[in-house]
RNA sequence: GGGGGUGUAGCUCAGUAGGAUAGAGCAUCGGAUUUCUAAUCCGAGGGUCGGGGGUUCGAGUCCCUCCACCCCUGCCA
């Protein structure tokens, strides 16, 4: 397969290097050659060798070349321009691979023992979840996927701040604003003419504005916040009640994109099971912590933040960030810090689970619980941790890392990996579309920021249902077919496939301007369009099928011999046509390797699409079902299922489902 | 002030740990076997890769500097 052959051939470079010149080096980097006539890898190394060799770099090369064979999977290799090495592989071997690889359905590697954690979508619990708030899941989940994909064993958090301000906002907005007891908010959750999420979304605008308008008021906040985190009386209760009614609409929600859980860790339980304690006490052995006794602030713990060069402060005075609050309670970050001790499993506690929710497969969402429960699956305990968390945070996360350095726990500092994206913005046109009023200024911006407290920004479920009407239409127009119950369920695939890959296409480091009109759009570089790819390549099957009725693709596999791929793979007028498509097809554990390493799933959105256009291209150029030469016609049918599967497979990890028709 | 991010075609973005001729989608214009359903394909136009230095055989990519925009630097998260 393609990843190994590259991995062998960097394994022999180094070899060949020792061998020829007695000289250590480097793993090479691989390239791809301008076209494939000329390799399908190459590598630039000798240039760089030239110096230290104080030979030319073509001259290298040509000594390097002879050492490679015999190499599994290299048919040749051979010097071009000043010096590349250029690797021509087995076209037959190397297909042939492939089609084994694509028709087993066993993953191609063995989970390991090591256990990753991800950790998504932690959404304050007190409103609707917004496009935000999905590409924070989708990112997540895409993610996971990647890994599970290259064999990790994977486990899915999900954090919920059920005690944070946020909530404490929507209880004020209850209790003062509206006047509600808690037999209220529960008959208003049991309303079925009420969307809750939605109801909240606004209250919470609401109890902004009134912030805004009487600053007093802000007194009840910090009142809630306090007994919210002390657990008892009605404001604690009342937040109780609303977060988790939340989380639930937020499953469903975030299910509806395909997006799925192992584990809620709640806030409360923290605090309830004194993790937070339990951490402060570590801190504080370890000097981690110190109690300021003046200054501004005077009663708080806080932590030093050590800049990236070790010079703390300055004239200035150091950098530090309040862990404790001068009133005795705890930030966020001092919860995150003992969170991140459970999830090493350097905390010595353990939470109790109770199972949440139930998806229709049957797998279960576990929460934690302060009651201790023998029957659940083991949680955390994990080598490595990744938190899918908007760049915004990068500070916070930096003191949670520090943290665990300060804690002597730098293996597992290293191995904590803020994923960081950045948000989701509105085009102006889009934020007027929603009701704003912009300022002339504010049209001229890229972008406009949403946010919650002014109740501003796109609901999830707003979008997604516009985009299932939209889909609904389109599947309807084409009379694919006639049962309601497969339309809808081909318009969900698409709605999903189309936002997904709108989520997914942009590297994660850059703004998203939201618009409708792009996100809503099925044609050109979107999901349908991949979808669409893949249901071409299935049609062919089918109506090949219609004629043959003993056809299955598998069987392909014999039917097609290593001599035809030889041929057709080398045909003067084709071959390098049908071999583009195979090597492409072939690429896809490589690319997902690196979407991996590099912390950006849009390289593999990239390749998808990719992928999907090499396949367009030929499927429009060679008419399979028309061939009369009936080798050439198997041949055919054999690239269509090294693309098409590789291309199903591919979107299957970026969590992208493919209808029948289309 | 400090830390981080971004700047590439009219618009939105890629550019694979420096490599062989700067790409895609959208938009615009022109075309395609009345089919394996066109949610497709082909072609055209359009670029001082923010500016200026430097390193290198080679720079959109690395270093320095300047400019513009954004985020963080909360007893919010």
């Amino acid at each position: 397969m393609f990843l190994e052959t590259q991995q062998k051939i960097r394994a022999r470079f180094v070899e060949a290097v020792q061998e020829a010149f007695g000289l250590e080096v480097n793993e090479p980097v691989l390239g791809f050659p301008p076209s494939v006539e000329l390799g399908e890898i190459s590598v630039a190394a000798s240039f760089e060798l030239a110096k230290r060799l104080r030979q030319p770099p073509r001259k290298i090369a040509e000594q390097l070349a002879s050492r490679f064979l015999p190499l599994e999977g290299v048919e040749r290799v051979n010097v071009a321009g000043g010096g590349y090495l250029n690797f021509h592989l087995d076209r037959a071997l190397l297909a042939s691979a492939l089609f084994r690889l694509r028709a087993e359905k066993a993953p191609a590697v063995p989970p390991g023992n090591e256990k990753i954690l991800v950790e998504h979508t932690s959404i304050n619990p007190n409103k609707a979840a917004h496009i935000g708030h999905l590409r924070n899941a989708v990112l997540g989940d895409t993610l996971v996927r990647l890994l599970r994909f290259r064999g990790h064993r994977v486990e899915i958090q999900n954090y919920i701040d059920n005690t944070g301000v946020q909530v404490a906002d929507v209880v004020v907005g209850f209790l003062h604003l509206e006047k509600k007891t808690l037999a209220d908010v529960q008959k208003l959750l049991q309303d079925p003419s009420v969307r809750f999420d939605y109801y909240c979304w606004d209250l919470y605008a609401r109890v902004f504005q009134h912030y805004e308008e009487d600053k007093a008021s802000l007194a009840w906040r910090a009142e809630a916040l306090k007994t919210i985190e002390e657990g008892h009386g009605v404001p604690a209760q009342m937040a109780e009640l609303i977060s988790t009614a939340i989380v639930r609409k937020h499953l469903e929600t975030m299910l509806r994109v395909g997006v799925r859980y192992d584990l809620l860790v709640e806030e409360s339980e923290i605090l309830r099971l004194d993790f937070w304690k339990y951490a402060f006490e570590l801190l504080k052995k370890r000097g981690a912590v110190r109690l300021e006794h003046s200054g501004k602030n005077q009663g708080c713990w806080v932590m030093r933040v050590d800049s990236p060069e070790g010079e703390t402060g300055g004239e200035n005075g150091e950098d530090v960030k309040i862990i404790v609050r001068s009133n005795g309670t705890v930030t966020y970050v001092g919860k995150d810090i003992a969170y991140h001790l459970w999830k090493f499993a350097a905390l010595g506690k353990d939470f109790g689970y109770a199972p949440f929710y139930r998806y229709t497969d049957g797998h279960e969402v576990w929460r934690t619980t302060a009651a201790r429960s023998p029957k659940s699956p083991p949680f955390g305990g994990a080598t490595v941790a990744y938190g899918v968390i908007d760049t915004r945070q990068s500070y916070l996360q930096n003191i949670v890392a520090a943290a665990l350095r300060a804690l002597g726990l730098d293996q597992q500092a290293a191995n904590l990996h803020h994923f960081a994206y950045e948000v989701v913005g509105l085009t102006p046109a889009c934020a007027e579309e929603m009701g704003v009023e912009l300022a002339a200024e504010d049209r001229e911006r890229p972008y406009i920021e949403v946010s919650g407290r002014k109740g501003l920004g796109v609901k999830a479920d707003d979008l997604i249902d516009r985009l299932e009407e939209k889909a609904l239409q389109e599947v309807r127009a084409r009379e694919l077919t006639q049962d309601p119950a497969d339309q809808l369920a081909y318009a969900r695939m698409i709605a999903t496939g189309a936002l997904r890959y709108f989520l997914l296409k942009f590297s994660r480091r850059i703004i998203i301007a939201f618009d409708f009109k792009e996100a809503l759009a099925f044609e050109g570089e979107t999901g349908p369009y991949l979808q669409y790819s893949v249901v071409r390549a299935r049609n062919i099957f089918r109506k090949y099928r219609e004629q043959h009725a003993d056809f299955s693709e598998e069987r392909l596999q014999t039917s097609v011999t290593p001599e035809q791929l030889r041929r057709f793979f080398t045909d003067a007028q084709d071959g390098t046509a049908f071999w583009e498509l195979a090597l492409l097809a072939a690429q896809a554990e490589t690319v997902a390797e690196q979407a991996i390493s590099a912390e950006e799933p849009s390289v593999l959105a990239k390749y998808a699409f990719r992928l999907a256009q090499a396949f367009n291209n030929f499927y429009h150029r060679y008419h399979i079902l028309n061939e009369s030469d009936a080798e050439r016609q198997q041949f055919l049918l054999y690239l269509v299922y090294l693309a098409a599967e590789s291309l199903s497979q591919t979107l299957e990890v970026l969590g992208i489902e493919v209808p029948e028709r289309m």
